[in-house]
DNA sequence: ATCCAAATTTAGCCTTTGCTAAACTTTAAC
DNA sequence: GTTAAAGTTTAGCAAAGGCTAAATTTGGAT
């Protein structure tokens, strides 16, 4: 505790505070963008994988329901990255194709990393997904290098 | 593209959507927990820096309205974690504490991890904010491991 | 050409987690 | 003791992201 002019009071930490809530609020940032990012991701793989994407196998891969599917098409659509015809399957701007292409990259290093270290396929596959989001370039370099190594 | 009885269908994927599912389910699922962990670490934080934990200065740290924590406090009161009297300091219960000293665990596992891996402090601050609440207790084990080895 | 099942969309609801503004308490200063 | 500033709570609103049930459209099978 810390007392001036005989009175109580709380240690100001203003420095701290602001240190400390930047890191939150970026985390709640990248709450926000993740989820577009892993719409465009799950999208492009699956316009690989079968030609096209549709809602429903969308639904079923991101474990939510068909119409939170359509809701959340409508809001990527305004923010231009997919495009979608009533009743028709799911394409992706060139923008869309960018931040899959970005969101796949990341994902890769992440799982890769996770396999390097030594974790289970298992659960380098849940973990990367959960972590992917929250990693900085700068981390994300160091995962890239840390996996080009031959040993440790 | 796959063919059956002459007829175009989608290549079905039960298992692949089964799995690919279940990682997202548990993100949302993580997403839910964390804040009620960062709440209790950052009140434990205060606690043991200043001797008390006001919910102006939780405000503060997190980043929020005032308003915004004393509903959330309202929420971590009813799942048994803090307790407070109204227009007193906030207290942590036994379980509160108990969450708290995880996190904090986890987190500087975290943190300590990319520092080892040659992050720089300050984004090893802000990235470990956001992993934290996403690694398995695997990887976690894996990151210690990790940071005890004398070289890499 | 018609019909039916599957896919898709719409409508309406809920919870969570934010916010601001206004009201109420506490507490230090006088 | 009063008072005023600081801290706290209440009230009411908004956006995001879920859900179910009902309506609509599509397209292969007949």
């Amino acid at each position: 505790m810390v007392y001036c002019n005989n009175r109580k009071i709380m240690a100001t930490t203003p420095r701290k505070a602001k240190l400390q809530s930047q890191a939150f609020r970026r985390t709640r940032a990248d709450h926000s963008s993740e989820l577009a990012e892993d719409y465009v991701e799950l999208i492009a793989e699956l316009i690989d994988e079968k030609g096209e994407a549709r809602g429903t196998e969308v639904a079923l891969r991101l474990g939510v329901a068909n119409a939170t599917v359509v809701k959340m098409l409508k809001k990527l659509n305004d923010r231009g990255l997919v495009t979608q015809e009533p009743y028709r399957a799911i394409m992706l701007t060139g923008e869309g194709w960018a931040l899959a292409e970005n969101g796949r990259r990341r994902h890769d290093i992440v799982e890769n990393f996770l396999l390097t270290l030594g974790i289970s396929a298992e659960t380098a596959r849940l973990d990367s997904e959960g972590i992917e989001h929250h990693v900085s370039d700068e981390t994300l370099k160091a995962m890239a290098r840390f996996c080009a190594r031959k040993s440790w």
